[in-house]
RNA sequence: GCGGGUGUGGCGAAAUUGGCAGACGCAUCAGACUUAGGAUCUGACGCCGCAAGGUAUGUAGGUUCGACUCCUAUCACCCGCACCA
């Protein structure tokens, strides 16, 4: 009886599904586990072998928490909105929610084959009506929500209307974030006065969910905005089209209202400091000071520029002013005689594009003519205009400091502006020094004050004087939240006369329509823009006749901002999840994926849910306890080398652009006389060289050409299969360091059967992708070893957490672990040799060091420390011929999570009923493990072994006598005999006991 | 530029608290069994050296009886952010 993976694995993954073994309840006595893994998006592509190492890491600690006695919720959907199913669909006319379900087939039938224990009963789809029916509904709590920040949480705008209607807004100004107003202040009889419209206007500007103008990411060959984290480097993150900046009236979420509690939740939650970190410095909380500076221009009366600053304390280094290219107050301060330079340099700006902006970072910019004073010295200080200043960040305005910041001092080089020296010695008139420790000088009723404490001076100061105050200021913006686009949620809300009203709750799902091109609409509008019938619908509420609908629609963060939620509750209709549902389930206890979603999902899904708190609809404002970001696996490239008689190639390059090798292909030819004779016969197109084939000379004439990885298994190139498979193959010929293979057979001295090319690997650490022929289907590796050896070795291959090229090269070895595995129960030969016999010592020693060794490996996330540790077990008791059940029972019990299939099969051939996953993880015995021997470390007075006249070749005995004879160690032995002692390297010796 | 991380054999990697560096696996080599081996088993395997021994965790120092581990400096690579005042 063998090990036939491909029959048990298949048995028991039906098995389990028919009986329903990992149906989850939300009735249990047993603690709750939650483990999430981030839902994929069902690309086209399918999975790789990179998708499942976070869901097999989050499967092992799931099982490893069942057999611990947990109720233990995982599950699985799909992130099915967005972009890449619309973009399919406008090349290929097929709606994407077909070829989306066509997708999520696929990735089902890959990820069963792993024989993952997620609950399918729970799984969610966002593009399905009966979930974003609640995204909806979502939406529409956040729109009629406010941010109070008196009480610091979100509450409903009729509350909001409440205290306008008594008090106006005096103590709740309309947030910074406003795109139309600013600073406006009315009383309660002002509300009173206003009309529908003006007060709608007003509750927008309060709304958590908004809709404004404001400059926006417009991606035109998308036809769609995009949000911040979806432009990198001034091209969009999907396609890598260029942004443009445009005003387009969006809705937004009022995120920067959690800038704070976004930032204090990440001290209570367990992500890697630099996931942390990203998040902190995507908000980018800075303290400060917002400083007014009279202006003295040509035109009198203008006012004043207001600055954001975080160092006050550099008051008086002030030596000119900058503000942004876009900045409103250019018009009105600009002197007549700088109008024309002022001009040609804001054409000048408007014509580089924020990419060139980003790559090549000049310095340029503009004198005004204005001057701002100095409130303390009544210096005039020069306004200057410049593309450094970003109109988007704090007033759009600085006061710049050259000896004490690195820009403003190549600004005043640049220009030759004066700087004044503030800081003393710190300062050497080469580079500014940011310090904060220095002793001020040149600085009025500062001087002699060091900066840190002068900064708090300076603030009082500016507001006993009424011209600045405290300000803290984030780098986030409100998160842009429409799309023009089809295949996504559509917005609940129908707009009349410039209102938006929201749809009743009764109303939801606002069912997403048919369109006949998925093409953009009118005037930047989405597809669904195009459906006149839709947009302006016959059968609204009388109230609301004549309105038209949003016809834009959400973005794809808006499905997974809460899907965690879903899946605690999925089938309830009446709500989004009941209560009883998040409080039982709450919070994700382990949540498992890619650092690439640290500035969008989990920030966003973190700002839903402090929302959803806020409102009372659960009963926690962090969704995930613990965050694993698993690495990458990345692809590694294989090449053979395509000579090429005809182009003069050159040196042979290699994918790295390093020149990797010179050959002589003539002296080749002339020796081997075979191939120059097939070739002059012209029998094939191409000669195909193995990295080691390429004789070491001269010339040229060689390419690298990208093999398919899958013919390529431990170093070895299957020519046949490949040249089988593959019709550009189909006549190629391919030399091997010792002979050559073409149409079907080996030359050489003699025949050769079954002969590999040996191939060189290059170019590890790259990402995988179908170009470079480097994917790996996981299907193809379950079907040649089995899932329990795929899942095994891509947990052996390296910590979780780390990035690694994905190889295949050890599989093997995994593989061989469980044959032997196998062997401890059944020969080859005598069937069954497993038995009941009674384990002595030294094997109960085995089994329960490697349950406390599993124990620990698995808690900690060592997993592949895990699977060594089996392949030690498994060793060991082969060694010791141990067959019996008692042992070998509870290995089995302990392997579940890393390999079920096995562990299952051997289970039921014990004799036992039922399903191993219920089983009870093993207690490791104290008495059988080895005794934490712990090595007291004895300096011998600092003395070395030769020091201690310790002969080079005494006996154990002789040097044992000469230690104890130590009176260091007499004392430290307190009288009690030592177990052992151990010399190491000649100079320390070591005393156990 | 700022922030985070990583450097250990031919390769992936272990070393959990400062205590015999390289567990486990791959690859390679030698051998056994076999009609056969792409099955299985045994042994060797950082580097130098016939050996004894020496030497080795990016580099240079430091602390310590003892350092992959702690400290200082430095180099290389990876990731994230980037004119954020």
């Amino acid at each position: 009886m063998e090990y036939n993976f491909r029959e048990i694995e298949k048995k028991w993954q039906d098995d389990w599904t028919q009986k329903g073994v990992y149906h989850v309840n939300n009735n249990s006595p047993k603690p709750k586990y939650y483990v999430l893994d981030m839902f994929p998006y069902p690309s086209g592509a399918g999975l790789h072998v990179g998708h499942p190492l976070g869901y097999i890491a989050s499967d092992i600690f799931a099982r490893y928490k069942r057999l611990k006695g947990f109720n233990v919720l995982h599950p699985m959907g799909y992130d099915a909105f967005g972009l890449p199913a619309e973009q399919y669909a406008i090349e290929h006319g097929i709606h994407p929610a077909v070829s989306t379900d066509q997708n999520i087939k696929n990735f089902r039938a890959q990820l069963d084959k792993i024989g993952f224990c997620f609950d399918w009963g729970r799984e969610v789809k966002t593009s399905d009506q009966k979930y974003y029916k609640w995204t909806q509904w979502i939406f529409l709590q956040l729109f009629n929500s406010f941010y109070n920040r008196l009480t610091q949480k979100a509450e409903s705008i009729t509350r909001l209307i409440g205290i306008f209607e008594k008090e106006g807004n005096a103590n709740h100004p309309i947030p910074n974030s406003s795109f139309t107003v600013r600073d406006a202040r009315f009383t309660c009889h002002d509300w009173k006065s206003f009309n529908e419209k003006t007060r709608q206007d007003i509750l927008m500007e309060y709304r958590l969910a908004y809709c404004g103008y404001g400059e926006v990411n417009w991606c035109e060959a998308l036809g769609t905005v995009l949000a911040n984290d979806e432009v990198i480097n001034g091209v969009s993150e999907r396609g890598g089209y260029p942004v443009v900046k445009k005003k387009l009236r969006q809705w937004y979420l009022r995120i920067t209202e959690y800038a704070d509690r976004l930032l204090e939740g990440l001290e209570r939650i367990e992500f890697s400091e630099a996931m942390k970190e990203m998040q902190t410095n995507w908000i980018g909380k800075s303290f400060g000071a917002e400083i007014d500076f009279e202006v003295k221009s040509q035109e009198p009366g203008v006012g004043s520029l207001r600055v954001y600053t975080t160092r006050p304390d550099t008051i008086f280094g002030v030596d000119f002013m900058v503000i942004a290219p876009e900045h409103e107050l250019i018009q009105k301060i600009t002197s007549t005689e700088q109008k024309k330079p002022v001009e040609d340099y804001i054409t000048y700006v408007k014509s580089r594009s924020d990419r060139e902006r980003q790559a090549e970072k000049k310095i340029t910019g503009c004198f005004t003519g204005a001057y701002a004073i100095n409130p303390f010295d009544q210096r005039e200080i020069p306004i200057w205009i410049s593309e450094y200043v970003l109109a988007g960040y704090g007033t759009g305005a600085i006061m710049a400091v050259p000896c004490g910041d690195e820009r403003d001092f190549k600004f005043a080089k640049h220009f030759n502006i004066s700087i004044t020296n503030i800081i003393g010695k710190h300062y050497n008139d080469e580079e500014a020094n940011p310090t904060k420790d220095a002793v001020l000088e040149n600085s009025g009723f500062l001087n002699g004050i060091v900066m840190r404490d002068a900064m708090e001076l300076v603030i009082g100061k500016l507001e006993e004087l009424g011209i600045g105050k405290r300000k803290v200021n984030y780098k986030m913006r409100d998160a842009a939240f429409s799309r023009q686009r089809y295949w996504g949620e559509p917005f609940p809300i129908v707009w009349k006369d410039g209102i938006a009203y929201p749809l009743d709750e009764k109303e939801l799902p606002l069912v997403l329509p048919e369109v006949e091109k998925y093409g953009p609409g009118p005037d930047g509008e989405g597809p669904l823009a195009n459906l006149k019938d839709w947009a302006n619908p016959i059968d609204l509420p009388p109230a609301l006749a004549g309105g038209q609908r949003e016809t834009n629609t959400m973005p794809g963060y808006a499905g997974s901002s809460w899907y965690f939620l879903r899946y605690m509750d999925p089938h309830n209709e009446n709500e989004f999840c009941s209560r009883k549902a998040s409080d039982y389930w709450a919070q994700v206890d382990l949540y498992i994926g890619g650092t690439e979603h640290a500035v969008g999902h989990l920030l966003y899904s973190r700002m839903w849910t402090k929302a959803l708190y806020d409102l009372g609809f659960i009963g926690h404002d962090e969704p995930y306890k613990k965050l694993v970001n698993q690495g990458m696996i990345t692809g590694v490239s294989e090449f053979i080398y395509r000579y090429n008689p005809s182009e003069n190639i050159g040196t042979v390059h290699m994918a790295n652009e390093i020149p990797y090798k010179k050959i002589d292909i003539s002296s080749l030819l002339s020796k081997e006389k075979n191939i120059a004779a097939i070739m002059a016969q012209g029998l094939f197109p191409e000669i195909y060289f193995s990295h080691d084939a390429i004789p070491k000379g001269e010339v040229i004439n060689f390419s690298p050409l990208h093999v398919n990885i899958k013919y390529v298994d431990a170093n070895k190139l299957d020519v046949e299969e490949m040249a089988l498979k593959e019709s550009k193959f189909h006549k190629a010929c391919f030399v091997c360091n010792d002979g050559f293979y073409l149409n079907g057979k080996w030359y050489n001295n003699e025949l050769k059967e079954n002969s590999k090319l040996i191939f060189t690997t290059t170019s590890a650490g790259e990402k995988m992708s179908k170009s470079k022929l480097n994917t790996q289907n996981p299907n193809e590796l379950c079907d040649k070893y089995g899932a329990d050896t795929f899942r095994m070795y891509e947990m052996f291959l390296g910590p979780v957490e780390q990035s690694k090229p994905w190889d295949t090269k050890g599989i093997e070895g995994v593989h061989r672990f469980l044959k032997k595995l196998w062997r401890l129960f059944f020969d080859e030969l005598k069937g069954k040799v497993w038995n009941e016999e009674k384990a002595n010592d030294a094997e109960l020693k085995v089994l329960h060091k490697t349950i406390k060794k599993i124990e620990e490996d698995t808690e900690r996330f060592s997993f592949n420390t895990g699977v060594s540790a089996f392949m030690i077990a498994v060793n060991e008791l082969s060694d010791l011929k141990c067959h019996k059940k008692e042992v070998l029972e509870k290995l089995l019990i302990i392997l579940t999570p890393y390999a079920p299939h096995i562990s299952e099969e051997l289970w039921h051939q014990l004799g036992n009923e039922g399903t191993i996953l219920d089983a009870a993880f093993p207690k490791p015995e104290e008495k059988y493990l080895v005794e934490s021997s712990k090595n007291y470390p004895v300096a011998i007075n600092g003395k070395t072994r030769a020091e201690l006249n310790i002969a080079l070749d005494a006996t154990q005995q002789q040097v044992e006598e000469i230690i104890l004879a130590n009176e260091t160690v007499k004392k430290w032995l307190e009288g009690k005999s030592p177990k052992k002692i151990i010399y190491v390297k000649n100079k320390m010796i070591n005393v156990v006991i």
